[in-house]
DNA sequence: GTGTGTGCAAACCTTTTGCAACCGG
DNA sequence: CCGGTTGCAAAAGGTTTGCACACAC
């Protein structure tokens, strides 16, 4: 079973139907799925597949994909534009961080945990973390 | 000195005026320094106090503000509307996180630091950080 | 067949911009 | 005074919505 027939099978499996929109965004979606897409970026992509498309069945897809946890917002620019990105199936949280160059602007996905700050929150405020959303600004490697 | 004309001496130090509408619009953030505003937020505040301000000034400001580094944005929410904060003047550092209730959305700020861990990110990807932005989610104390 | 999903265009909402008038230094 | 700043209204840009038609199940 493929990444594609996995994530198709959660649509099916949510009630919704797989529609050949909902195909055709999703497929996109997975062969970018190392980059931050937004509703335009993903329409301008899938225009290429089918140019009948319109924009408002991509932003009625990126809600339903949202909600059935295919994707993710992540809060990266403060542009006005909704970034998303995939959410790995094999992901065992929803944890993910970004660093983001202020000089070049490159952005770097980095998977390492938190967990001993979360446990020292949960000590300090008795709050409970369940997610959370992490983006670090500072230099790269080789922008130093 | 009081806190506030602290900030009118940072605006006229940057070679801005220190207008009136400025002038109402700082004292309203100052006011409400332990809240997070938006534009609009600013703006039917202000307009209490004088009704012939216009929401392009607020905007102006705000973006001036931003620059001179008296608030800044927090990304709290993806609801397309733009949320500040006052930056404390004896704040060390930028870096300031918020804990949000999924229950009863509440918004608590921490000052606790991340140094140990900006430390295993510099030692393991050669990121020099400057700057973050962390909001953790779950349940408050109270919520449990 | 039935009801969900789609494309289109209009509407919406926040934010930005052009411009003439205004006012702070 | 002079140039930065303001208020207004229009425009811009992203996202949402109403509606008739299409299509997945």
């Amino acid at each position: 079973m493929t990444q594609l027939s996995k994530y198709e099978a959660m649509i099916v499996k949510s009630g919704s139907k797989l529609t050949k929109q909902r195909k055709q965004i999703l497929k996109v979606i997975v062969d970018h799925s190392d980059e931050h897409f937004s509703a335009e970026t993903l329409y301008d992509l899938v225009r290429h597949i089918d140019s009948s498309i319109g924009i408002a069945t991509v932003y009625r897809t990126l809600e339903l994909f949202e909600k059935l946890k295919i994707i993710r917002n992540v809060k990266i620019k403060n542009d006005g534009v909704n970034y998303y990105d995939v959410i790995d199936l094999d992901e065992q949280n929803h944890f993910h961080h970004h660093l983001i160059c202020t000089t070049c602007n490159r952005i770097i996905e980095i998977a390492d945990e938190l967990e001993s700050y979360e446990a020292f929150i949960k000590e300090k405020y008795g709050f409970n973390v369940t997610d959370h959303d992490l983006t670090l600004y500072g230099t790269c490697a080789s922008c130093q």
